[in-house]
DNA sequence: GCCCAGTTAGCGGTATACCACTAACGTCGG
DNA sequence: CCGACGTTAGTGGTATACCGCTAACTGGGC
């Protein structure tokens, strides 16, 4: 039903952000297409959305590209989260009804329930999802926009560095569900800037670490280096 | 030099912008390759571009059309621009050096003569300018790629609405200018908190009369409906 | 007249093929 | 042995052509 561009950019997102494809390696479009046994339009088109998201870099005329993750990108998106969490939790607990607050309870109820089972991966899920949500109570669509590439780089990060303490998380999302619950916007502000600012350091550290310089215009050639010189068949007489 | 989709996407977004082309104006592809003079390929690439910028919406397997212009789209316009503009001041506050200063400076000076000149469209300019090289200042570049799409949004608005007394907007950038230069970042971010606020009522008041309800997918059909039947060559005996 | 199913035009989605640009490779002169 | 320059493989950019989905038309039955 759904179109191959759809497909392809699923495909693509996901192996970027599970960082199977890692930040800096090429994405040649007649290879992709070819192993993903699509033609290269609906490739490029996925190319291109990637790259609205942040999470694949163009070069015109070179090629495409995932993004690197430097230190100061890991700066700079946490500088924003910590401007746009905030929104959105200060909205939430303006708007929220009864069933976007059902909603988000739900959600706490997961990944409690997730936390007691020792399950990292749904408790992990359950924690976006409670995020989510929060936008999506806040009834503002620009924001749910805006946030969409940044929960992507930010899934991709912690790939890349590994998550804080899943129940510690948790923790701070009942707070922060209490302020929303309660319409105390001030609170609920707070909560999540907290919330955000908390992980700043730690991730910034590790990001310190695996950080390799990366200059997208060299590593696209428009043509390959050439390949390991044939391995030798048969020895010289 | 630049690719025919740079050329389209160009156009496009002007005459979106300037509302050449109305909010919930159907897009065809065809139509439109054929009077920019190009192929499909690089329209549709352009479409899409314009969709991540939240100008023109793409209903899957219908179309596109220019995205309509709600009042709740401007309000959550303001909402968001109220959080970045506002992080964009203090960081720039923060982190403004004598040459990102001296750009800011040579805005205001710009902007100033243009009033002098009574000349309105380059005082916009000049303004929207200003705006810009706060967010350049700030050094945070993925700030600067969720603003792009604000501002399009932004002057497009203003298009619909007709912009605020440009000399008050000045005087303002001046105070804020100066919060800057001081390296007062709470300042900083308070007059741009208010700048933006200033806005949001006058503006919201004016989009409540011209917002039409346009419903994508409803605009979208795949088939024109019947063109007038034929003017009538001659008379029928 | 009204409703329903088959038909068909319109238009987005995709594949194939060609063109244009870039930089690695080979070659020639110093 | 080394640097400048033409050559060419490799890759992104674009055009053309076809396919398939959707909904407006159309004609028959009630």
């Amino acid at each position: 039903m759904s179109a191959l561009r759809d497909r392809v950019y699923e495909t693509l997102k996901r192996r970027i952000v599970e960082v199977e494809l890692r930040p800096g390696e090429r994405l040649v479009e007649r290879d992709l297409a070819a192993e993903l046994d699509v033609s290269r339009i609906p490739l490029r088109e996925a190319l291109r959305l990637l790259s609205a998201e942040g999470l694949v870099v163009i070069v015109p005329n070179r090629g495409a590209l995932v993004s690197p993750f430097t230190p100061a990108d890991v700066r700079d998106l946490f500088d924003v989260r910590e401007s746009l969490e905030v929104l959105a939790a200060r909205l939430a607990a303006e708007r929220a009804d009864a069933d976007g607050l059902a909603r988000l309870h739900a959600c706490l109820e997961r990944a409690r329930d997730a936390v007691r089972r020792d399950d990292r991966r749904e408790t992990v899920a359950a924690n976006a999802e409670f995020h989510s949500e929060i936008v999506r109570v806040s009834g503002n669509a620009l924001l749910g926009t805006l946030m969409q590439p940044l929960d992507a780089r930010l899934r991709r990060l912690f790939r890349l560095t590994s998550d804080r303490d899943p129940a510690r998380q948790c923790a701070e999302h009942e707070e922060l569900y209490a302020a929303i619950a309660g319409g105390d916007a001030d609170r609920a502000a707070a909560c999540a800037f907290r919330h955000v600012a908390d992980g700043r350091e730690p991730t910034l550290a590790l990001a310190e670490r695996w950080t390799a310089d990366i200059d997208p215009v060299k590593v696209t050639h428009t043509r390959r280096r050439r390949t390991a010189p044939q391995e030798p068949t048969a020895a010289r007489p």
